[in-house]
DNA sequence: TGTGTTGGCCAACAAGCGTTGACATCACTG
DNA sequence: CAGTGATGTCAACGCTTGTTGGCCAACACA
């Protein structure tokens, strides 16, 4: 957004994919990207109620009614700056005994490059929508991932779910509390700790199992 | 706090353990415990902000300023209605090696029964206190327990911190977010599958640690 | 040059928040 | 019975919140 006053129009101009409704290219569209940045920090750092649109409108340099204008609500505000795409179809092809580990560095990567998912995190917590929007991440991302590396498809979602227990508590102790013996740990330590309890809830066979 | 109104004043008189200020006893025990429940709840399912001291008092039938009276303000309230104890005392006496087992039935009990965890959690989650509570009840009553089961001191804090992301990942996804997959997750299976987890945090040697 | 559209700011609204102090009421003591 | 202190209600304060509508400047196009 930065030197971008110098030709607004003419970059807007530039990138003829999405026409609009109107012929003008839009100047805006730097603001916009502007809000959903500063949305994106707020959140991820306050949770949703302790975001407020004026601190997101002035950490984006703008007025809050400007959130307003391109976001409809504060709701609005937040389904468009958080939009989680886990990139599972970046995940390296390993043989399935290594699927675990993989996770491991794979979620390790995306939690510090994107704040993105501590903010959803925050927010499911404390609000219904948040918390839902947590549900079809899980449903529509992680349950694949599950699906290509279980053996049993009716054991997909409980072993899925086991996963998700370790994945987001992992995330929670050391992305949102912080705890310091946590982020004491390093990278390659946590994949070689949790890997293996990935490993064995997406693969490994259970006795416990009701169905054996 | 319930058949107390019978007789309030003999009741507290008996118990003249704290003198206080003045001579009559005290008939506001079962307004203080009233609103501390009524936090209780309040802060486990709205978390620390949405929980509003208005809702907390019409839920314990008495006025607003009635709370600020007994608890000096909203943080005093909160301190007052969560103490966390995670009851280890209580742990049966089981062999090193079943350990894992051990703490999650331990955990999912108190989990259930104790709805001040969940506030606490919920509360971590956005508010900077308790945040900072959640690693104090970690530091004083999860490490000593990490302490009698690890062989090497030196990595005593580490391993508890592993721990300590399998079950608060396990209670953020069951009993805050309430993922459908994890709560369908009975409680036999959640031991047999989470038990070896925490049972090798806690004391199986690792090939990757750094000290070897 | 004139005109309509777009981007942006300003001021204000109603509602809700934590919090406060004045006033009533009751129980008990002297 | 008078008095005192605890218990509780009422009304309001000052502040912040999300949200709205009006106004102005800059630009695109004729």
């Amino acid at each position: 957004m930065p030197d971008s006053k110098t030709t607004p129009t003419a970059r807007a101009a530039g990138t003829g994919t999405t026409r609009a409704t109107t012929p003008t290219a839009r100047r805006s569209e730097a603001t916009r990207a502007a809000i959903l940045d500063a949305a994106r920090e707020r959140f991820a750092t306050d949770g949703y109620e302790r975001a407020t649109i004026r601190a997101i409108a002035k950490d984006a340099g703008i007025d809050p009614s400007m959130v307003m204008r391109y976001y409809g609500n504060k709701e609005g505000l937040f389904a468009a700056a958080v939009s989680i795409d886990l990139r599972m179809s970046e995940l390296p092809a390993v043989p399935r005994d290594r699927i675990g580990a993989t996770l491991v560095a794979h979620f390790l990567t995306l939690w510090e490059e994107n704040e993105q998912l501590t903010a959803l995190l925050r927010v499911g917590t404390t609000n219904a929508a948040g918390a839902e929007r947590m549900q079809d991440v899980f449903r529509d991302q992680m349950l694949p991932v599950a699906r290509a590396a279980c053996p049993d498809p009716e054991q997909v979602p409980a072993r899925a779910a086991l996963a998700a227990t370790q994945m987001l508590g992992l995330a929670l102790t050391r992305y949102v509390l912080r705890m310091p013996p946590v982020t004491a740990l390093t990278r390659d330590e946590l994949v070689a700790w949790l890997g293996p309890t990935l490993q064995r809830y997406l693969t490994a066979p259970h006795s416990a199992w009701p169905e054996g």
